[in-house]
DNA sequence: ATAATTACTGACCCAAGGGTCACTAAGGCG
DNA sequence: CGCCTTAGTGACCCTTGGGTCAGTAATTAT
């Protein structure tokens, strides 16, 4: 018996106090979350913390790190392997795909970003670099492809591809201010949806 | 000579020190600003800040509450007042304004919000209804009245007025956050108004 | 003038919380 | 089984910054 006091677990530490941060994060913002706070959390002490990241920035950082890599090539791979016409690809799979996100941990990244981007410039490079811009890459493909296949006319869409993408933007932002008031972000984002097939039909 | 110290102005002090806060909440975030820093700002001491405001989170509901008062009264009225077309209004004084608030210090307040708004509901409530509620109001209106005459047919635009204002949020964020990367907000905008005509019209 | 009032100052207080470090004990090795 | 390395602990340090208050001087009343 006499269960040791706790684990040598060097490989999962990091991963572990990531998520516990990531939550402490998403409930309370960067500024108001206590590294002690996240320690607990991860059921660790103070201490370790500052063993395996150096400052509560770092700490931060790895958070959005963690978050964002797989996200977008989910985005990318639905794009690449589809075999469906422009316009059921977007019914079907890009509108499920725009409609999960507002729900998703997607969001509080983008909260917290807001808030603490502006002293995390790298960050938000970083994050440019590996969301926006792929993410954004991978839908203008999308409409160019519509357009060589002869199903989609050329349009302005293809210059600005955010206009796809500002329904679920304000989406998140809703259900992140404004948790109480209803907003049916599924009607929302597939109106868009629709508005953007007749726009875009050849 | 001998000019005095300092003058009483009791009246001006909470505009100014808002106006300062204000300026100081958007560069650093509400958080990272000291009180003192504001207090400098307006050209006053600390110890005044806390004669006109009680605390730091009493100071900061009054900048929102400040940003927020005649902001939507524009919109409102650009409404009731016109006399143009609906089409002609969407896109003119409309796809105006709308351009112009991604620019302003409402997209400064929206940030502000997102990241402390957790904890102040109140606040939240406050902005909504005053702001969300009323603008939104103000859009279903102008769709509405377009219906009865005519010259829009009954799309779910009507329900989720919302997809009018999506990519100017979308704007707003992207200046908030990737200030370097160019984005042609106003031509995101433009296109939007253009779907929307095409979509709704009669 | 002088007194009374009060807007305003700035030195100070003190809790909070980021970060440190001397120590402890888990686990691997000869 | 004892020794060594190092993951892990938690009490402590010290700066930061929100909030206070005794005193000061600008203004108003008398």
């Amino acid at each position: 018996m006499a269960e040791p006091r706790y684990r040598r677990r060097k490989e999962d530490r990091p991963r572990e106090i990531t998520q516990a941060a990531f939550e402490a994060f998403a409930e309370k913002g960067y500024a108001a979350t206590r590294v002690e706070e996240v320690a607990k959390r991860a059921g660790v002490s103070k201490g370790l913390m500052y063993l395996y990241f150096r400052t509560k920035e770092e700490l931060f950082k790895s958070v959005i790190r963690s978050m964002v890599v797989e996200r977008v090539d989910v985005l990318i791979g639905l794009v690449e392997q589809s075999d469906l016409s422009s316009e059921e690809f977007l019914r079907g799979p890009m509108l499920e795909f725009m409609q999960r996100v507002p729900g998703s941990p997607i969001a509080i990244v983008i909260r917290l970003l807001l808030a603490e981007g502006a002293r995390h410039p790298d960050l938000v490079d970083f994050y440019f670099e590996n969301v926006v811009e792929r993410g954004l890459s991978a839908i203008t493909a999308f409409i160019e492809r519509g357009i060589e296949r002869g199903e989609f006319r050329r349009t302005a869409v293809a210059d600005v591809p955010q206009l796809v993408l500002a329904p679920m933007m304000l989406s998140m932002i809703w259900r992140l201010l404004f948790t109480t008031r209803s907003l049916d972000t599924d009607k929302l984002i597939a109106t868009q949806v629709d508005m953007l097939i007749g726009y875009m039909k050849a």
